[in-house]
DNA sequence: CTGAAAGCGCTAACAC
DNA sequence: GTGTTAGCGCTTTCAG
């Protein structure tokens, strides 16, 4: 037997030092040679007995298992990836894991990842592009087999530029980008998506008030640069067009995906004594900090004023009245995510030329939210300004 | 100068095959023998410019770094922690990551791991025990620096036992696992935890209700075999008891913490006609089920009933009343988990006797869903069962 | 400052 | 069925 060929190792050590560690907190983890040792067989048939990828004889395998759990042996992961199997790992990207939009996404990613017998890498960006690129970076370093990338996108082209890079580097050894609520990075850059109609609910949900018989509908939230607040006024100003309604510039309040933004612009605008009869807010959390501005300058919805909102998480019910709003399959969306990237050039490469992508639709859910405009029903005055 | 001293490289390949594999979707990645071959160098110098560890001659480090980056060089992260580094990782365990109790100690566990320059591992059991110790197990496998435990525990003998093996596991191999909103598994078991004042949190908010003048107070929600819950009712007869106040069975209503359960008990408890002035939900979701529960059947908050939660998640700012509740440092548990995991016998090894256990406090945050009770109200009547 | 070489722990041919 | 033996890609003494 071939071991101890150099003067290094196993035995107490002739200088005293060298083989420390036996004292203080670890004894050296069991690896598959002390197993194969104990158990009286090659280091072969101990992965085989781990991997039962292989037939190995009972008798030997109750050794060789009896072996492991009175050795406390736990296989390296890292050993394991680096003789050559996939480390087992989707990484997932998201720019904050408290926000519900987010939080469902990563469920579905989650999910699938463990069905998949995978783990999950998560890593918020708190919205900096910069620290994105430098996740999809660490993740690569782990050689997760996808890395998904959750939600809108900065439109800057440095940057995607940057992300094509990371994207083929990825592609190259093997990994897969998923764009999961973004748009894709053009055909040349070989990533997979999953997408969602985002400007098609927009279009649905600002139909459903100009059917209510709202003209003056304030559009508020969604910072402009990102690709999902893009998308969301691109479908409502579709709407207003196909229904003959002029675009008023006043009326688009893009700002921030927060609550805070919500409540504040609102508060504002209702001071300034703006004109509207509804309010589409670009998200739910938005549409909530609307809401307590208006609740605290005594404008009751949907009497004097309809709100709606966009994602349909949670919030929406717990408003009163509940939010009508926009549903989007956020969980499904993480789901599929992965699958995507783990059919789509794996093995089964049917097909799918590198640059795959899903879309899955959205529709509106009507709530309490929304009413016919005060001034068009016979008799009553607008809520203006006074 | 030494490079090429193989026959293996650069060269278009003398035999046509050999260096297969530039077709396909991967051309095989770089490694630092590439790097090192490219820039002239040895693998060890290469080694030494990422990990800037050591001096280096400016010129070479230029030489190598541009080799990187022309190849796309990449390092292998297992390949790394095979050799001996850390894995730089963290492992977080939640039971929903939907759920913004743990959420919020998520934000801060990969906070914490990030500013620490590791990655985040994240698994969901969905409640099930089982999955928990599978995953601590495979957490285990990456050789996570530290495996965070997160939120109540369920009370079984069996499953403590194991969980203790696999705390001495990770431990005999450098690895800490924290409990993170859990009891201790004893003393005898390498784990450290960080606390909150549960019980504490729990005895002050009944007493603020007894304060206000209630005296029969419905206790609604937390699995009875969950420690978390466990303790807050523990606090909740605390407080009855030191004011003298008769502990009354029917006004313990443990169950699931979810929203569907604080509105279907609370609706059948109000149908029932049981007698209460005030309702203290095991958290903040059961509340907000209770709630409505509350005003469908037309009681009002806090007039006719009050009501408060428990962990000051965003929702109780959401409900009309806005909530009172127990806050917890939620983000700051999870930072301190990794902290104390990583500073608790790592390095600095400070009289840590590897149970080191974190406690923070938590307080009550008034607001509105707290009143005195009708009754006590000089000449209304009481609004029970009619 | 730089190079050579010995592993880290596991898997996967390839023998027997 | 089971053993032998190369590596996988990187870090790290130990020598220059």
């Amino acid at each position: 037997m071939g071991r101890m060929s150099q003067q290094s190792s196993t035995a107490p050590g002739p200088d005293g030092h060298g083989d420390r560690q036996c004292d203080r907190s670890g004894q050296r983890r069991a690896t598959v040679v002390d197993v194969a040792q104990r158990a009286g067989v090659s280091t072969a048939t101990v992965s085989r007995v781990m991997n039962r990828n292989y037939p190995v004889a009972a008798a030997t395998r109750e050794r060789v298992e009896a072996a492991m759990r009175e050795l406390g042996y736990v296989v390296n992961a890292h050993a394991r990836a680096l003789a050559g199997t996939s480390a087992r790992t989707v990484g997932i990207i998201v720019s904050e894991l408290i926000d519900p939009f987010y939080a469902y996404i990563a469920r579905g990613v989650e999910r699938e990842a463990t069905d998949g017998d995978r783990l999950c890498l998560v890593c918020c960006t708190q919205g900096d592009p910069q620290r994105e690129l430098a996740f999809i970076e660490l993740m690569h370093e782990r050689r997760a087999d996808a890395v998904v990338l959750v939600g809108g996108s900065v439109e800057d082209r440095a940057y995607k530029a940057e992300l094509a890079r990371r994207a083929r580097e990825l592609d190259a050894g093997g990994s897969k980008l998923v764009l999961c609520g973004r748009p894709s990075l053009g055909d040349g850059v070989p990533t997979v998506g999953v997408e969602y109609d985002n400007e098609g609910g927009a279009f649905a949900i600002t139909d459903h008030l100009i059917t209510q018989g709202h003209e003056r509908i304030l559009y508020l939230g969604g910072p402009p640069g990102l690709s999902t607040a893009r998308d969301r006024l691109a479908g409502h100003r579709r709407a207003l067009e196909l229904r003959g309604i002029a675009r008023d510039r006043e009326l688009e309040q893009p700002g921030a995906f927060s609550r805070a933004f919500g409540y504040r612009r609102m508060t504002e605008l209702l001071r300034e004594g703006l004109e509207f009869t509804a309010v589409f807010a670009a998200n739910d959390i938005v549409a909530a900090g609307a809401a307590q501005a208006l609740e605290e300058a005594g404008v009751r919805i949907p009497l004097d004023m309809s709100l709606v909102g966009y994602d349909d998480i949670p919030v929406a019910q717990d408003l009163r009245p509940r939010l009508t709003t926009v549903r989007i399959p956020l969980e499904e969306m993480g789901r599929q995510a992965v699958r995507v990237a783990l059919n789509g050039g794996d093995e089964d490469d049917w097909r799918a030329p590198t640059t795959g992508t899903l879309r899955l639709g959205t529709h509106i859910v009507v709530r309490e939210s929304v009413a016919a405009p005060r001034s068009t029903l016979p008799g009553s005055a607008r809520p203006r300004r006074s």
